[in-house]
DNA sequence: CTGAAAGCGCTAACAT
DNA sequence: ATGTTAGCGCTTTCAG
């Protein structure tokens, strides 16, 4: 039993291939209302679904996507980014090729290859994390870059402000009555996110009129054992040069800083206050207390790629490179920093009160 | 500019488009070195793709495949899964197209029929977890069942062993000297996999004679928060009843248990032995001490799925609901159990003694 | 060893 | 208001 065609049921309906094709794409009302029905009807009958293969080779669309991806697909990171994608995609009638290529290049190579075969109509190159990097050679003009750019430009892309992160979460920290705030970095120098968090935490530093103090910025292998390392080293600092709240590079650092205040029996956020980045869920939501994050927007980096890939999304000019707002997770990590016990200091109180509000607010 | 075409090539060179098909097709060397040779420099010249539309068109054979899930994909997850599709499909050249349902029957039945329209050569349809359910109709005949079985059978499926890995778990337990072993149990009653584990927990209890105490098995919520609830349950029990190790319905559930362990100064493995589930890198490797844990097969399932659907793997008609071993990962988490300080109990001390190494060792 | 030609299933001029 | 027909770009008989 082979599928039926169109003209399968332009027999059974008693009219042309025109015509079926004509009510079935709900083309210009210049058919009949009854044959309109009939054709319909027919189609039902004979359980006749269009081919898209057919469709894709008359009209040169094929209403497919090629995402091309290092890691996102196969990575408990960045799903949300696919779920974007791919919302943007099914809204615009488009089905999406999803291809992992392991960080391995010729597998890339392949991939952009058997993408262009497949003549779809768009082409999004994801990354797992915000980086900048080489354009793979034989990309489609068209295609944006999604969580990275291209490091000689050319391409549309979208990744997270995380300058402007960076400095959300300390401002929430400074709100909070903190002046001895920590940034505790990642020693892996890859990662451009690195230094543009910590730009924002310098950033409201210094809107706040608080002195940087180096020892303040810390660095640790990527992981809760990373952090747990480099919180010990911060908390191992004399009390009156020891920070009261610690701006993490990501949650599972966060965790690690956990680990070390419970070790010490610090409460959190009593003893220490802690903001990480991220907002994983299966580390943020379920620490104890709840981490309070910076939550990376995936879903709505995926949804602006996927829709200016498609032109549904008409982006202006200077948005060629589109930043994307990285909101603060409020949870309970966060609280006012303890109270003084010794030595109180006028120079650091005397701040604290003419802090101004209008210079941290927005 | 539009793209060249076989005739293009077939002009450049000098030879007809069926020459031009048979070289670039690899088909029987009936083709001179030669005339193959220009073939092959033309087509590099003018830049020819060959269009996997127009030839899926032609040999009715589209070389995609359809992937259709409820969360896989965006949920840090079982991304694995996705990998070993992606890794078989890749390896029989085949291209696949993911689509998230979100869990929306609309969604899924359009994505049935998008997927049909683009005659994919083969269909997976995959759960996040393990799960029973109903298969939705329309679904093509050679549908493969990724972590998951259709109610009604009618497809091939392929799931993880979970009693095997309960039995796993709890093994592991009663060779490290444990005989008061708690099953830490989600109070979900939805995931089969709850009862399955159930019963290999029961079956190596059997196994190894130790008596079932019903006060060790307790139930919470899926989270760090109700595995840290039913443990302190647990702990709170008078200590000759106590667990002196705990077996976690899953990885989120055993972080919890470390929480409520280190409340109580309690030390892992030196006070309690933990076991989880599912190896969630994030979490299991994350703990201090790392979890022992048994891993859900995910890549290896969804190569298994991808290969028997696109008929690269041959699997048995006794094969058609395939079950896949959970390996237990040996962390940090188990050790022999507490010296007994008070009541030493003979009766307990004669089974220990006597544990048949044999029956538990398979 | 190579070429001509039919046809995969559809859309869209162009007729009528 | 509806039908005829020419391709879209390829593979594959069937002839030479």
């Amino acid at each position: 039993m082979t599928r039926p065609r169109i003209s399968d049921v332009a027999a059974a309906a008693g009219v042309s291939v025109t015509t079926v094709s004509l009510v079935l794409n709900n083309v210009e009302s210049r058919i009949s209302a009854d044959t309109r029905l009939r054709v319909q009807e027919a189609a039902q009958a004979v359980g006749y679904t269009p081919s898209s293969v057919a469709r894709g080779l008359r009209t040169q669309q094929t209403r497919t996507v090629g995402l091309i991806s290092d890691h996102i697909a196969t990575t408990p990171f960045a799903g949300r980014m696919l779920a974007g994608a791919q919302d943007a995609a099914r809204a615009a009638g488009h089905l999406v090729f999803l291809i992992d290529t392991g960080g391995d290049k010729r597998i890339e190579h392949e991939a952009i290859a058997a993408l262009s075969a497949q003549r779809v109509d768009a082409m999004i190159y994801a990354s797992m994390w915000h980086q900048i990097l080489e354009a793979p050679a034989g990309l489609p003009a068209g295609t944006v870059f999604l969580d990275c750019r291209p490091a000689g430009g050319g391409f549309r892309s979208v990744v997270p402000d995380d300058r402007a992160g960076g400095a959300a979460a300390v401002r929430e920290l400074v709100r909070a009555g903190h002046r001895r705030i920590a940034y505790l970095d990642t020693s892996d120098t890859t990662p451009i996110a690195s230094g543009l968090r910590h730009e924002g935490y310098l950033s409201v530093l210094a809107e706040a009129g608080i002195p940087v103090d180096p020892a303040l910025h810390v660095t640790g292998e990527t992981s809760a054992h990373g952090g747990r390392d480099a919180a010990e080293r911060l908390l191992d600092l004399p009390e009156d040069r020891r920070p009261t709240a610690i701006f993490c590079f990501n949650d599972r650092m966060a965790g690690g800083v956990y680990t070390a205040a419970h070790h010490r029996g610090l409460e959190i956020p009593r003893d220490l206050s802690i903001v990480g980045y991220d907002d994983q869920q299966l580390i943020a939501a379920e620490q104890d207390p709840p981490l309070t994050t910076v939550a990376l927007p995936h879903y709505e980096m995926g949804r602006w790629a996927m829709e200016v890939a498609l032109g549904v999304r008409a982006e202006g000019e200077e948005d060629a490179a589109h930043q994307m707002e990285c909101p603060v997770i409020r949870r309970d990590s966060v609280g006012p920093p303890p109270a003084q016990v010794a030595k109180p200091n006028r120079r650091r109180a005397s701040h604290t009160d003419r802090l101004p509000e209008a210079a941290i607010d927005r």
